[in-house]
RNA sequence: CGGGGCGUAGCUCAGCCUGGUAGAGCGCUUGCUUUGGGAGCAAGAAGUCGUCAGUUCGAAUCUGGCCGCCCCGACCA
């Protein structure tokens, strides 16, 4: 049998209905019988310790050290800043009692009730700035103490009403950057610093160019003075917010009461930033770079970047075969890609060889090498590459293959990254009127993002929101956004266009 | 929380209207055949039909309560 493309729908037909099956068909993550929480099965989590162990690299380089704090945060410290509590209110997970007791039942079964409750509640971190703060509060006493550099690796919970596999889900898995700083200036450039990180490692690493920008009051963090962001296109045309960076102002240092003794010798407060990234980053790589056939991982943050499938059409030749793949797998590990040792695995499974071909296709592994008794003779293996057609195979001298197989997977991932700014480059359009702009997005157009002249209020923001469903997904940086001209809606002049999309 | 839909084998679902206590496809196991490709044939394992109660000689099927899930909104990384 041969389906024309391995997944249906394809994402023309229903792309949302594609996504789920795309995420099941390459096997990273299921929905769990914990509502909105999610399994990450192997090759999933796989991409997330790439992701995980490439960042802390960089927040490293960047001055930063890791720690952890708890889980659980006293509701009180919620209450410290006002905005931030209301932003975060209605999706919190509270912890109200500390113990069980199991109670028989007379059918014999044991009931466990709740009890012991708790003076003060806990509420499940859905984001850690307040108990960060209080411990900061405790850390600072001069200005020698700053700046504070903190990054925290952790999960946490926030209680969706519609969860989606990595992109929205009750619980999910990020770090969290807290820093605390003398100066303003200091602090904002903290923010900015990590938003470029942020930038380059999704344009260096997972091949997606964003657009990186400022978000409006509406769609600023709870509590922060400036928000930061990256936006990404999906092939839906889409925006996906897949990093931000906050500025916080001393809002968070005045709830938390982080106060330094300065070089004038006053008291002060500290000027605070938080910045991060989620398993949401992995949904934007399927939604970025996926084709009919399932996922394309871009080959810095592969699980694994090569898979050899043995080609054993005859039982006496099979372990012969199987040792030159194992061989020829030894040879690549010497290699590095990017930095790191080469990820290769040999897929050794008794099964077909059509179901095992097929099953990596789904999985996006970005290099198959087939390897069988005819190659061996040849010195010769069967290269595919995912980023190209399933049936596309090239047969390379083994030795010409070993000497450019770092410049093969750079090929592949600077491919997706073209493709990828092809698309949004193709979907990114200036708009002057709102007829057009309302075109633009109409049901059964394309949408995209549209760069218009915006000078509206918040209250205009709520309006095009609830009429279009569309969001300002940033004010962008950068001099090709930067014209005079004038507000599509209000008419007033503006020096700048902001970016309109729908998005997840 | 509003508006729709659905809970039957690991997965996708049929059966329900017109009660007589279970079916298909895929997947899984075994055997034979096949083998540069998601293969074929055969045999087999697997479900107290979400749950509790009611009606009935008899309930997957009818009635009611409860629980859960999915989709569309509002909310969000």
């Amino acid at each position: 049998m041969s389906n024309a493309t391995a997944i249906t729908p394809t994402r023309a037909q229903d792309f949302p209905e594609w996504y789920q099956q795309v995420v099941r068909a390459a096997d990273m993550a299921e929905n769990s019988e914990v509502r909105g929480c999610m399994v990450i099965k192997p090759w999933g989590y796989g991409l997330w310790e790439n992701i995980q162990r490439q960042l802390d690299v960089k927040f490293k380089e960047t001055g930063h050290v890791n720690a952890y704090f708890p889980l659980l945060i006293p509701l009180s410290y919620l209450e410290k800043e006002a905005q931030h509590a209301e932003g975060f209110a209605t999706e919190c997970a509270v912890v109200t009692h500390h113990r069980l007791e199991a109670q028989k039942q007379p059918d014999g079964t044991v009931k466990m009730i709740p009890t012991g409750e708790l003076a003060e509640p806990f509420v499940i971190r859905p984001t850690s700035e307040t108990i960060i703060g209080a411990a900061f509060a405790r850390w600072v006493e001069s200005y020698r103490d700053l700046p504070l550099l903190i990054n925290q690796w952790c999960n946490v919970m926030r209680w969706e009403m519609r969860p989606r596999l990595f992109l929205r889900t009750a619980e999910f898995l990020w770090q969290e950057g807290h820093t605390a700083h003398e100066t303003a200036e200091e602090a904002i450039a903290e923010t900015r610093t990590m938003h470029k990180v942020y930038e380059d490692f999704m344009r260096d690493h997972l091949a997606i160019p964003v657009i990186p920008g400022e978000k409006t009051e509406r769609e600023r963090f709870p509590g922060a003075v400036q928000t930061f962001t990256v936006e990404a296109m999906v092939q839906d045309k889409k925006a996906i917010q897949a990093g931000t960076s906050h500025y916080l102002g001393q809002n968070f240092a005045k709830a938390a009461n982080i106060q330094f003794l300065g070089r004038d010798n006053t008291r002060q407060l500290a000027h605070t930033t938080s910045w991060g990234v989620s398993t949401r980053m992995i949904g934007t790589v399927i939604m970025a770079h996926g084709d009919d056939d399932g996922v394309i991982i871009p080959p810095r943050v592969a699980p694994n970047q090569i898979v050899i499938l043995p080609v054993t059409p005859k039982a006496d030749t099979r372990d012969e075969v199987i040792a030159a793949c194992e061989a020829l797998a030894q040879t690549l590990r010497l290699q590095t890609f990017a930095g790191e040792p080469l990820r290769v695995h040999v897929d050794k499974r008794d099964l077909q060889g059509g179901a095992k071909n097929w099953e990596w296709i789904k999985k996006g592994v970005p290099m198959r090498l087939e390897m069988g008794p005819r190659d061996i003779a040849n010195r010769s293996v069967a290269v595919c590459r995912r980023d190209q057609g399933p049936k596309a195979k090239e047969f390379v001298p083994k030795e010409d293959f070993l000497q450019n197989v770092t410049e093969r997977l750079q090929e592949i991932q600077d491919a997706l990254l073209a493709r990828a700014t092809a698309l949004r480059d193709a979907n990114m359009k200036k708009i002057e009127t709102l007829e057009e702009f309302k075109a633009f997005f109409a049901e059964d157009s394309e949408g995209g993002f549209a760069l218009m002249h915006w000078a509206g209020s918040s209250d205009d923001e709520d309006t095009l929101s609830k009429d279009l469903k569309v969001t300002i997904r940033c004010i962008p940086h950068g001099d090709q956004f930067a014209e005079e001209g004038k507000c599509f809606l209000t008419g007033k002049p503006s020096s700048h266009r902001v970016v309109f999309a729908r998005s997840y």
